[in-house]
DNA sequence: GCGGTATGCCTAA
DNA sequence: TAGGCCTACCGCG
């Protein structure tokens, strides 16, 4: 999910010490935090001075938010952000560096186009899906190709679209690329939303348990049982990460439909 | 309490 | 392709 708000009053010091050089840092010298930019699955915490984190949260990284007065940073604490009431703990993140605007405009030169971002352009994901024999499941996670989408995703949109993730990229005609990229789009605003990965409709009756309502939030990532035709949900490894595929309502297709 | 797994991605081989 | 990063959660029992 994308974190769109910034706490102006908010500011930052490292506990480690990891950015003492860049003077971003020491408890006497904290700066604020003016704004927090999404490309994809990357992160920039921009401070005052333009002075730029990169953060890629990964698998395991995430903030814990805590009252002050917070504890102590512990040893794998990576960034501290520090407001008048809260302060926030960034462990275990793939990446939590400061950045030049060069190194910045390498990250977003290497990463395609992101359906969150208002007037992101989807025409180099079309391009790519025209010409292309990679599975197309493989394509969704490829963060050059289309960024922001991760597993979970990946799994919903094909099976919303009856796709299997076995397809060439090149066996969608371009309607399918184009219903493809708006479906995505709505589906990650709608995560935004809800603050979580939802992307079946909505329930007559609240479910009781954290793990229910995560149960009944996917078709078939995550599942044993497609929740649209009751079918075995078949499980495989593309791209290094767990496909989950429908096989009854998303069958394989070798060619492009007119 | 323990072990397996994970909404990710990089590097070495 | 395997391993590493680093943490939370789950099922098991």
């Amino acid at each position: 999910l994308h974190v769109c708000t910034a706490n102006p009053a908010t500011t930052s010091f490292s506990p480690q010490g990891k950015f003492e050089s860049a003077e971003l840092v020491a408890p006497s010298a904290r700066i604020k935090l003016a704004r927090i930019e999404a490309y994809g699955k990357h992160l920039f915490y921009v401070f005052a001075r333009g002075r730029t984190v990169h953060v890629h949260l990964g698998l395991f990284g995430r903030f814990k938010k805590h009252k002050n007065p917070a504890p102590s940073p512990r040893e794998t604490t990576r960034m501290r952000l520090e407001g008048d009431k809260v302060t926030f703990d960034l462990s275990g993140p793939t990446a939590c560096a400061l950045v030049t605007p060069k190194e910045k405009a390498a990250i977003l030169a290497r990463i395609g186009p992101d359906p969150l971002r208002a007037g992101a352009d989807p025409e180099a994901f079309y391009a790519h899906v025209a010409k292309s024999k990679m599975p197309i499941g493989a394509a969704l996670l490829d963060q050059s190709v289309i960024s922001g989408v991760g597993n979970v995703y990946r799994a919903e949109v094909l099976h919303l679209l009856t796709l299997h993730p076995s397809m060439a990229c090149n066996a969608m005609n371009r309607a399918e690329a184009e219903a493809m990229w708006h479906l995505l789009v709505g589906l990650l605003k709608r995560g935004v939303k809800e603050k979580r990965i939802v992307t079946t409709q909505g329930l007559d009756v609240a479910p009781k348990s954290k793990r229910l309502l995560r149960k009944e939030s996917t078709h078939v990532y995550g599942q044993s049982a497609c929740r649209s035709c009751g079918g075995d949900v078949q499980r495989f490894v593309q791209r290094a990460r767990t496909a989950w595929v429908c096989p009854n309502c998303q069958p394989f297709r070798a060619r492009r439909e007119p």
